[in-house]
DNA sequence: GGCATGCTCAACCAGTTGGTTGATTAACTA
DNA sequence: TAGTTAATCAACCAACTGGTTGAGCATGCC
C-alpha cells in the first residue's frame, strides 16, 4: 500500500514536524543539521522524516562535501490542492449550486442557502 | 501524538478508500452500507474509515432510523489548502519574486527564472 | 594517517493503522 | 415475541510509524 503520490504526499504532511520542515525549507534550502536544530529530537529522527518527504516527492536533497541540502519541491502540493479544490464548492459558498469552476471565474454570485442535499 | 486538526485531516486522506468515501461523498448524503459497496472489504472495515475522517471533521453523521447518514463537511479542507496555498509560490511561476499573494491579485507578471534560492 | 564533522544505516521498541471475524446493539417488520 | 437489517463494538493480527541508540561511511582539515 501507500504506492500512490496522493497518499504519499498526504501522509508526509502528516506530521507535524515534516510541515515545519517544509516552512523551515521555503526559506532556502538547508542541511539535515540545521533542519534538526529547532526539534527535540535526535538527528536520526530528522534524517527518517526527511526520507519520508523525499519519497514523497516534496524535497530533492544534493550532495555538497560531507552535507546533504535540502531544497523544497512542492509540484506534488499542487496535485494535493487540485485533488482538495474539487471540493471547494463544499467549503466556498461561491460554489454552491453553480456545479462549476468556470462559472465562478466569469461571474460572482454571493447567494448561499442550499449548502447540502446535492442528490446522489 | 494527533493532536492537531490540521495533522488528523492529511492523516485521513492519506489513504485511497478514505479519499474514495469523500469523493462519493460529495454526490449527496450517504448510508455506511452504500459507501462500502464498491469496495472489496467488510463493512466494519469502511466503519473504521469512516471514525477517521468523522474524528478529522470530514464528514458528520445522522441517525434516521437504524441507519447512519453521512455527509461531506469540507471545512477541514479549506484549512489544509491555505496551508499549502502558502508554497503555491514554489510551483506557479506567476508567483516567484514577487514574494506575496495580494501582488499577485493585482497584476499578473508572466515572468521567471530564480525558481529557487531565495535567501533565508 | 588520524581525527572531527555530517549524515546514514541497522536494530530495536512501543504505539498506531488497516484489516479480519464474531458478538452485540438499535430499529424496523411480521 | 421473533426475525431481519444497519451498524458498531471488541478482540485479534500483521504491517507500519516515529522514536531511540550504536555503529559505520564520506568528507574535509591538521
Amino acid at each position: 500500500m501507500m504506492t500512490d503520490q496522493l497518499s504519499s504526499v498526504f501522509a508526509a504532511l502528516a506530521d507535524p514536524t515534516r510541515r515545519a520542515i517544509v516552512a523551515r525549507l521555503a526559506d532556502g534550502a538547508a542541511t539535515v543539521n540545521e533542519l534538526a536544530a529547532p526539534f527535540p529530537m535526535s538527528l536520526q529522527a530528522i534524517s527518517k522524516h526527511l526520507k519520508v518527504l523525499e519519497r514523497a516527492g516534496l524535497i530533492t536533497r544534493g550532495r555538497e562535501a560531507q552535507w546533504r541540502p535540502c531544497r523544497l519541491d512542492a509540484g506534488p502540493l499542487r496535485d494535493a490542492v487540485e485533488w482538495m479544490e474539487r471540493y471547494r464548492r463544499f467549503w466556498d459558498e461561491r460554489y454552491d449550486r453553480l456545479g462549476g469552476y468556470l462559472r465562478e471565474l466569469q461571474e460572482q454570485t454571493p447567494r448561499k442557502e442550499q449548502n447540502n442535499e446535492q442528490a446522489g
